[in-house]
RNA sequence: GUGGGUAUAGCUCAGUUGGUUAGAGCGCUAGAUUGUGGCUCUAGAGGUCGUCGGUUCGACUCCGAUUACCCACCCCA
């Protein structure tokens, strides 16, 4: 019986991973011109840490969590999403007595109980970006322009910006009494999820996507036009430095996001290029946050980033990565003397750092001669008694077809000035 | 969790109104005068036709169930 990877999970090959390495190392040179450092923590945390950090009453949390108990009883949770485990480990190693503001990023596997699409799968990869101790919206366009900047530098056209503001506590609390008072009348014609969303969270009505609650809640008052004066001036604050980086974007209301934390600003950048899950990155700020986990009162963004879903942009747009690396040199053979010999050659050869392949199928030379070609070999040669004994053979460009007689004892000179040139 | 589509070789797919040894292209392996890739030619390996059950003299083909994958809803990265 055949076992084949767990449903919404799949194997990055060799023809794939070179892409990730391609992505990762431009993150990587990215948050070093931004000055953000990696922060990695455990795949797996206490239960409770989502619970709390995302919210109980998020779909994430209620559904979508591989939750299990370990041999010692402890409830355990494959991580959904990044942020809280960085703000617990902020906490727990007091990072914010360090100068702020603490500006981290990482890059790391997530795990949720969907049912898998395009874009989707339940075993993904995030890379996500937090900033602690700063209030000033400037960051918050930071973080957005760093994003940007990403996609910039992979060559993805036609994500576009969008954002929000959901307001503070104080400001949302005076909304939601709002909202309630205003859905208050059409309460039976709501649906049943809305009804108690009523109850819970009123906000997250306005996310529905039934047609007969949209029909209701189109006319129902903007939180946007109702924050409190003060995070009107963060938001204003964010649109300019925006504009002064000269980031284009929309507003757009109806962006509430379905993690808890947020406060302020939110948002999305959007792709019509992946299908249906439109949104590759989104964010925003989670002023309450670290408090809740047991920190103190201190401000903070960020913003999650699919990889899989970045990927899939990629190709989407046919945006050439560069291609597998292939050897530098296939070093074939003839007899069993030359077998030896290069057995030893190869290792010399490889560790002055040059990426060498030789055969062990025991091929014919015109054979192995096909091999070299198929993996991609810039180089080859074929050694046998003659040049062994002289110490030189001829090496062959692949690509033109031009062979010079090179000295063996001088190969490793040879590519390394290779390698400079390019 | 709900809905739609698909399932034949490693990959992309053919397979006539059910009929006996299931095909192609690509890929893989080995050859085409003795020690050299790309083109061409030849040969070979590789499939219990997703799985289980049913109808039938006979099922890759029809019916049912199941599983997986894809897509959409929901939600999100």
């Amino acid at each position: 019986m055949q076992i084949k990877a767990p449903r919404g999970t799949h194997d990055v090959l060799p023809q794939e991973s070179y892409k990730w390495h391609k992505i990762e190392e431009t993150i990587k040179t990215l948050c070093q011109d931004f000055d953000y450092k990696e922060i990695r923590t455990p795949v797996f945390e206490h239960t409770e840490l989502f619970e709390r950090g995302v919210g109980e009453t998020t779909d994430v949390v209620q559904k979508e969590m591989y939750t299990f108990l370990d041999k010692g009883d402890r409830s355990i949770t494959l991580r959904p999403e990044g942020t809280a485990s960085v703000v617990r480990s902020l906490v727990e190693h007091s990072i914010y007595a360090q100068p702020l503001p603490a500006k981290l990023y990482y890059v790391t596997p997530c795990f949720r109980y969907e049912k898998p699409q395009a874009g989707r799968l339940r075993a993904f990869h995030q890379f996500g970006v937090e900033v602690f101790g700063a209030e000033d919206a400037a960051l918050d366009a930071e973080i957005i322009s760093l994003a940007l900047e990403l996609f910039r530098r992979l060559g993805v056209t036609g994500v576009e910006l969008e954002i929000n503001s959901i307001g503070c506590p104080d400001c949302r609390a005076a909304y939601n009494k709002k909202l309630r008072e205003f859905f208050k009348p059409h309460l039976d014609d709501l649906c049943e999820t809305c009804r108690q969303r009523y109850e819970k969270n009123p906000l997250r009505i306005l996310d529905c996507k039934q047609q007969s609650c949209k029909d209701i809640y189109n006319s129902a008052p903007i939180l946007l036009d109702n924050i409190c004066p003060d995070c009107e001036a963060h938001f204003e604050r964010l649109k300019s430095c925006l504009d002064v980086m000269g980031i284009p974007y929309t507003v757009d209301g109806t962006i509430v996001r379905g993690l808890d934390y947020y406060t302020r600003t939110v948002f999305e950048i959007v792709s019509k290029n992946i299908g249906a899950q439109g949104t590759v990155c989104g964010g925003g700020r989670y002023n309450g946050l670290v408090s809740e986990l047991g920190g103190p009162e201190l401000p903070a963004v960020g913003f999650g980033l699919g990889m899989e879903r970045l990927l899939l942009l990629l190709e989407n747009l046919e945006i050439d990565l560069g291609g597998i690396d292939a050897a530098d040199l296939y070093i074939g053979h003839i007899g069993e003397r030359a077998d030896l010999f290069v057995q030893k050659l190869v290792l010399d050869l490889r560790r002055q750092g040059i990426s060498v392949c030789r055969d062990y199928m025991s091929r014919s030379v015109k054979a192995q001669m096909k091999y070299a070609d198929k993996i991609g070999a810039k180089y080859t040669m074929v050694l046998g008694d003659n040049e062994i004994d002289e110490g030189s053979a001829k090496l062959k460009n692949m690509e033109t077809g031009e062979v010079a007689e090179v000295k063996l004892d001088a190969l490793g000179e040879f590519f390394k000035q290779l390698g400079g040139l390019e």
